[in-house]
DNA sequence: GTATGCATCTTGGTCTGACCACGGTATGAA
DNA sequence: TTCATACCGTGGTCAGACCAAGATGCATAC
């Protein structure tokens, strides 16, 4: 356990036991002395340390286990770890499952990220983000017939787009939503036996593509939002039929 | 507690205790059975019937309310939550505070949540929005040689638009950020000692809001986008001159 | 000197039983 | 009927004990 991991006496005013100790290792393991890979000292001692006792301390580590921060290894030690998406599925499965406008709340944040993410990539994007993007395009007409295959290629030509900005945060908050948004693709998808979106599909895409190749961030913003409101107009036509709900566009 | 909530005792193979109970609170809260408001059974009886001790069982708890999934009550009992985005902010404060170093790339994607939340405060930003927004105006006049003070009236302001938006998503995202963004606002504040910024502060915050108030989202977006862009402008002329780097515009 | 086997140590995983705090409810007395 | 008190119920927490199993250290044999 490194020096760095300062114990002090959890202080007496205010919340409850694991509160306190939830949020002292939080700020603690925020402030950046520890490495993923450092281990925490043991639970006996910690515990002893914050003056609480030891279901206590393991009720806080087990929930930044939940959080993807810590990990807890049998008979090593509390262990700091590189924040993992993978934790995030839980959450997801089980709030759209209750909430189904959380679906849209969380397509706005996506809209945001790839928006701000096309604008830098007409400004910034390398030959090796512009033939992943290609590669993505000739994936989605290969797979103009495939719901499965053909939303993973949809998610990977938007993923493209992200990647191509060069922004690590914009990627990680990306990456954080990619099971929900592969969702929406799927299900996208699903509306090609509506309606005859392959034109839209391989087109519009490749339209955004070459807004990037023109290098204009504001253009390109615009034609991703305009590829978001036509994928948009066919819900809203399903809707009106009464069919079977699409989530999002693509 | 509801009577769907069907206790089997958890079988011997696999998994740890903990592993066992939380994934099986987890399905069995995932089967939809259960409502938000509902309250499990008390704690001692669920955990006699699961057939593990009640500080596991209290673990497992624990990690479902960080998941947001349930709200443990003193005195009261377990109650499903409905989901709420907001317990991602832990997750995302830990996941950028690894991986994005750079104050730079964490303003991309705090341009990215702002302008997509400007587009939709122009939309739908309520009485209360607009007033939110007025408040910290006037804030940002009164604190304009403060630089804590008017640090965080920046912040307010700023903060304020995305809560305009009405977006969860969107704000939990922000919110993730919002000690970078605290950090940027104060640095940008120092500014206003090598240059004088009054008139910008002060005259574009207006403008933006004005912009807000004329609900047109693309004028919106792009009036903030012109306000990132001067203060972008104030920092390469400290640069240029040498002088003490600020790091972002407001 | 080196290798192997056995005992001990370490650390998380879990259990048991006890106690505390305090709001809500029930009971008894006026 | 109303008010006061006692009890109950439930989560919050503690202390101490035991288990499992890998790692380490020590002793013995080759």
């Amino acid at each position: 356990m490194s020096d760095a991991f300062e114990i002090t006496r959890l202080d007496d005013q205010g919340g409850k036991g694991f509160e306190k100790v939830f949020a002292f290792l939080r700020e603690r393991l925020l402030a950046g002395s520890l490495k993923p890979g450092d281990r925490l000292i043991p639970e006996r001692e910690l515990a002893a340390q914050l003056g609480v006792s030891r279901p206590i301390l393991r009720e806080a580590l087990r929930a930044l286990t939940v959080l993807g921060i810590v990990e807890i290894r049998d008979r090593v030690g509390t262990i700091v770890r590189r924040p993992d998406i993978s934790v995030l599925n839980d959450f997801f499965t089980f709030a759209l499952s209750h909430r189904s406008d959380l679906m849209d709340d969380i397509v706005q944040a996506r809209v945001a990220i790839e928006c701000q993410s096309i604008r830098l990539a007409a400004e910034r994007a390398s030959v090796a983000d512009l033939e992943r993007l290609q590669a993505a395009l000739r994936q989605i007409e290969e797979t103009i017939d495939d719901v499965e295959a053909g939303g993973r290629a949809d998610f990977d030509f938007h993923h493209a787009i992200v990647r191509a900005s060069g922004s690590e945060t914009l990627l990680v908050l990306y990456d954080s939503m990619s099971a929900v948004l592969m969702r929406s693709h799927l299900d996208r998808r699903h509306l090609v036996r509506v309606f005859d979106m392959r034109t839209y599909l391989i087109e519009d895409h490749k339209r955004v593509f070459d807004a990037i190749v023109g290098g204009n961030p504001e253009i390109a913003d615009r034609s991703l939002r305009e590829h978001f409101a036509i994928g948009d107009e066919f819900r809203r036509k399903l809707a009106i039929q009464g069919g079977r709900r699409a989530d999002q566009p693509d």
